[in-house]
DNA sequence: CATAAAGTCTGTAACCGTTACAGAGTCAAG
DNA sequence: CTTGACTCTGTAACGGTTACAGACTTTATG
């Protein structure tokens, strides 16, 4: 199957599935004798993995190395098990980093009345150190 | 003033200031006679903006604007409130996408009984379209 | 069978906001 | 005069794509 179907198939722009398999995330394609990519069904498989892994925020890193621990069966989960809470971990502190934004933000913005630039609060706080 | 003291005052890295002129953000300096930049208080002030502005998530395209807006002090402050509640906005957004993250990846996570990898529901779940 | 249209290839650059580095020049103190 | 600290310019890297340009191949239509 050709990058066309590939992509297709697996949800991911085509040229996504080349840069995958450019920065060796995604396993290499055979190729036809024009040269054309050919993928298989694995590829497929590899690339939902991938798309879904970022859709929950996964680095392409942390993917690597998820993909590899996957092809070792016999190995415990205790390795992906890490990676899936370092990365939650992650992302509780972003979020809490942003609430602490949103707060921030909002305070700034409330004491807005509303008049010339000149008197903008917003501005001035923005000014503070 | 040199670049390495309005660094200290400011708090920005002496290579961000320097960035941070190029691509229009800060006021051009003046040069000395053997071409190093010359600050004055005013860069200070600004940079100082960029800093916080920057802290508090700002694009540099919203920076931009809010510096062209204060300079201009006779205007009405909507248009820093409407920019302000945008970014607010997309912070929420982002809050609220990182929360739904949190919660596929907890719910992932938790039906994992810590076999090996081949019985891994995280990876199956991964795997999953 | 010729041609047009769609698909694919490689290589390169753009996006954002920095940061880092190389190699050259400048300035102040000892 | 030399040493060291500072500054300059220009370029490339980071992550994760996406978007080209220009060449080639394959498929569909006349």
């Amino acid at each position: 199957m050709k990058i066309g179907e590939a992509s297709r198939l697996s949800g991911c722009h085509i040229e996504t599935i080349r840069y995958y398999e450019r920065v060796g995330i995604l396993s290499p394609t055979a190729r036809s004798e024009s040269g054309y990519r050919c993928y298989a069904d694995h590829h497929i498989q590899q690339l939902r993995f991938i798309l879904h892994a970022r859709e929950l925020g996964f680095s392409l890193d942390d993917i690597r190395e998820l993909l590899s621990l996957k092809e070792q069966p016999d190995l415990s989960c205790q390795a992906v098990d890490s990676i899936t809470e370092k990365h939650l971990h992650g992302i509780r502190n972003r979020i809490r980093h942003l609430e602490s934004l949103a707060r921030e933000l909002r305070r700034i913005s409330a004491s807005c009345s509303g008049g010339h630039i000149a008197e903008c609060r917003i501005l001035e706080a923005l000014g503070k150190p």
